[in-house]
DNA sequence: ACATAATTGTCATTTTCCTGTCATTTTCTT
DNA sequence: AAGAAAATGACAGGAAAATGACAATTATGT
């Protein structure tokens, strides 16, 4: 459940803040006081998830949510909106700002806590440490660990995330630069075709357990994690 | 949801806002000031829409669209007029520019998108990852499955794409020509009799659902995916 | 700090499958 | 029945993926 948090905020106290019960929580935090300072940090580094207050000088947090949602490479991250009371939560709904959820304050950290789980699990479900299962495949964040039909499996930190990416996918094709993208990590410069490498280290060491087929190739197109036979 | 298009707009500031709102919308966007310069460019790129100011120095808005209408490769790329506020509507779409829709300035970026998605989806309803059905046979772009009747085919990839092109325009005949330009894509240069021998292959692969007679021949004119029995 | 092991990305090679074309046969139209 | 259009079968060439091997880098244990 540790993620990288972005938080954009003006006010130092708040900031301070929720930074805290952000790191108490687990998370890295970084903090931009403005927007623009937000573009600056997000250009060398991509958040797992942004925390953005709806009222800022300069740039507001709104117009900041248009300019990430429309970035390459922002496009995938999820927002939380933080709103003052009485900022009329449906008028900046209506705005389609392309949040994924929003937060009045004043707030609990536990509530705050909830809600970043909830829109984790929503938008990249491989950030969350909930153990899947697919097939008779169980695949455990926490303990990382990867066992088949009762058998551990080894797998290296490379295969483990591709696994628990399709996992956490599964039932839809990823072409390899998309791949390359949620595992390796945005800006990585990569060939495409280590993907095909990896997957097949991936499918070795499936094998011990006979899940070596739960990876299928789409041709032309990618590959997918079926989860039926 | 992702469209290349083609801006034609004299004014700078109003070309600068449009592609702004496009940039926003995440479409690509190749700009133009004249119709001259229209031509040019899309000799060189297929655009999927062409948003075309009605008013322009040297050749108009209209000519330019008349012009597009006979092009055999633009004949098929949609194109959305905009025109001053007391241009009289009614009067242009008497015009038979061939148009695709109208929007008067000033729009609001919600318009003008409402306008794009709607006239992409009705142009080319294949670009969506919409799940499409006839008579039993699913066909999922997601997952890139097909389906029929519970059973899983296999098919190659320009069967698929094959396919879904034609379940996504259901009750209409298309020329070889027309199906090798939308499947294979224009600039392609292959012999239109190919397209019978993959009609051949996707019966064949369909025939394992017994949907082989889906895909009807119209003699002389082309193929036709019927949804009726 | 050192040696060893593990992991990673790349490349050359092999294998598999797909594709476009053509020659031939079948079907349809008149 | 003749001619045109479409269906079919076969095939060579090529593209995409699988594979095996290797060197570089990074962990790991001592």
């Amino acid at each position: 459940m540790a993620a990288t948090i972005l938080l954009v905020e003006d006010e130092p106290g708040i900031q301070e803040l929720v930074k805290f019960n952000l790191t108490q929580a687990g998370h890295a935090v970084m903090c931009a006081d403005s927007a623009e300072q937000a573009l600056m940090i997000t250009r060398e580094a991509l958040p797992d998830l942004v925390l953005l207050d709806w009222m800022l000088p300069g740039m507001s947090g709104i117009e900041l949510a248009r300019i990430f949602r429309t970035d390459v490479r922002m496009k995938q991250v999820p927002i939380i909106m933080l709103t003052a009371r009485g900022d009329e939560r449906d008028k900046v709904l209506g705005l389609e700002t392309g949040a994924d959820d929003y937060i009045t304050k004043p707030f609990s950290p536990r509530e705050l806590s909830a809600r970043i789980k909830a829109v984790l699990r929503r938008r990249a479900p491989q950030m969350t440490e909930d153990r899947v299962e697919v097939r008779g495949l169980s695949l455990d964040p926490v303990s990382h660990r990867v066992i088949g039909n009762t058998v551990a499996l080894e797998l290296g930190p490379t295969e483990f995330r591709l696994l628990h990416f399709m996992m956490t996918h599964p039932e839809r094709v990823y072409s390899r630069a998309q791949l390359l993208d949620h595992v390796w990590g945005d800006h990585v410069f990569v060939e495409e075709r280590t993907v095909d490498v990896h997957i097949r280290r991936l499918r070795l060491a499936l094998e011990v357990s006979g899940h070596e087929n739960l990876i299928e190739t789409v041709r032309g197109a990618g590959y997918r994690l079926s989860g039926q036979l």
